[in-house]
DNA sequence: TCGCAATGGATCACAGTCGACCCATTGCCG
DNA sequence: CGGCAATGGGTCGACTGTGATCCATTGCGA
């Protein structure tokens, strides 16, 4: 395979000549605007910002940017409206079924996840939340123990990004945003079990208690048995 | 700004409508190639793999990577021979004084490499390492009490590198990677203080002590004081 | 000594992407 | 009621990147 005076780790190397680009522009847009909807990022109903801006932000030229919209469109999850306060708005009822992304390895998915979100509420448990962080960690959990089976996924998400949200670190919320879309596609192919979902509630409550009140170990501590709890149903149904 | 009624978080959608690519497949090739170069993966005078490999695994055509090789040359940090058993290498004498990219947010980059290397050492020691692996932590670990100042940074970066590629997860060893470079960039403009280096040498023992005695809290607390160490030495001179 | 395999070197036609520009629609506000 | 600002809709020419194909060089081994 190669040359024995080559010492070069497989593995290193692997992570350091992986693909530059993970598809075309039209692809990876496509897939950011599919992701800022399942993540709920941009709610039902919400708005996009508008496509000079949102192709700006993106890196994107607008031609390409109005492509991907246009496929979103064509597939009924958005819908555009032009004139003065038009826009385009994410379609209501396109909360289900949005396709996912291949899952991708188990373990890997799992040992990055534990890393970036036990690490990411250890860091906002040791950071001075502003008021209005401290409201929307406690809205994102309301949200989570009100919602109804259906939407538990989504508020799930929601609230495990405020959490990396209130660290104030951009790379790292990016980072356990695209961690938690490799979750979701391998959480969309096992089942809701209620006894989980009010386990998972209770370690909500205990992970953001702990961040409010500002302790990093207990809120590492509890990140991590929460996300043990979800490694351990995933491993029993996919390994 | 936005509309009152778009309670969109800013943190969020800054992370989820971030640049979709860095730059051109060109200028993204040339990075990692001399990411590559400056962590010592392919260590001076060794050889790249074959263009149409190399280009094969960037996800990149021929032409761009060759593009990309030729200002590699052509500003002397490898060296291509044809033939048989000839190949690119990379120059001995181009060891120092690389380019960096410019350095990016301070804190943001502190946060993530906490939170990464951190849950890299903690998930190393809860591994049942291969003799090889554990061989190659011990290697990586002599060479850096042993390295002369110049070449203290990259043997530091070998070492870091080393820990996150006993994971076995590829996603986080490649994450480890991109923020160990984004911290050299910043290590750059600040001097190498010999009493630091050896405060290094010993945190360093002590980690890879931990991850080969399987301790993963151990790990952890170690790879947590070491990190923080550099962290506030970081602060010191650029905040 | 010669053929062959492995490597870098080069070119071309085609598809993707971009930036710049202008058009079309809508609804607020003077 | 009419202008205007903000939005989506569309087109064009230039540049980038790709895949395929061939050439040039080198050195091992039959």
């Amino acid at each position: 395979m190669s040359l024995p005076s080559e010492p070069v780790p497989q593995v290193l190397a692997d992570a350091l000549f992986r693909p530059v680009r993970a598809g075309n522009a039209f692809e990876e847009t496509m897939e950011r605007m599919l992701q800022a909807i399942r993540l709920g990022v941009v709610p039902p109903g919400g708005r996009l910002p508008p496509e000079r801006e949102l192709a700006a932000r993106l890196g994107v030229s607008r031609v390409t940017l109005r492509e991907a919209l246009r496929a979103l469109q064509e597939a009924g999850y958005v819908e555009s409206r032009r004139g003065r306060y038009g826009g385009t708005f994410v379609r209501p009822t396109s909360a289900d079924n949005l396709p996912l992304p291949p899952p991708g390895d188990l373990e890997d998915t799992l040992t990055l996840r534990l890393a970036l979100e036990t690490g990411a509420a250890e860091a906002a448990a040791a950071r001075a939340l502003t008021p209005q962080s401290r409201r929307h960690l406690r809205a994102r959990l309301d949200d989570c123990t009100a919602a109804p089976l259906a939407d538990y996924r989504r508020t799930d998400s929601r609230l495990h990004l405020a959490i990396a949200e209130a660290t104030g670190a951009p790379s790292l919320t990016g980072a356990v945003a695209d961690v938690r879309t490799r979750l979701n596609a391998l959480l969309a192919s096992i089942p809701l079990i209620p006894t989980n979902i009010e386990h998972s509630d209770d370690q909500h409550r205990a992970i953001i208690d702990a961040i409010l009140a500002g302790d990093p170990v207990a809120a590492r501590t509890a990140m991590a048995e929460h996300i043990s709890g979800t490694a351990s149903l995933l491993r029993g149904f996919l390994a």
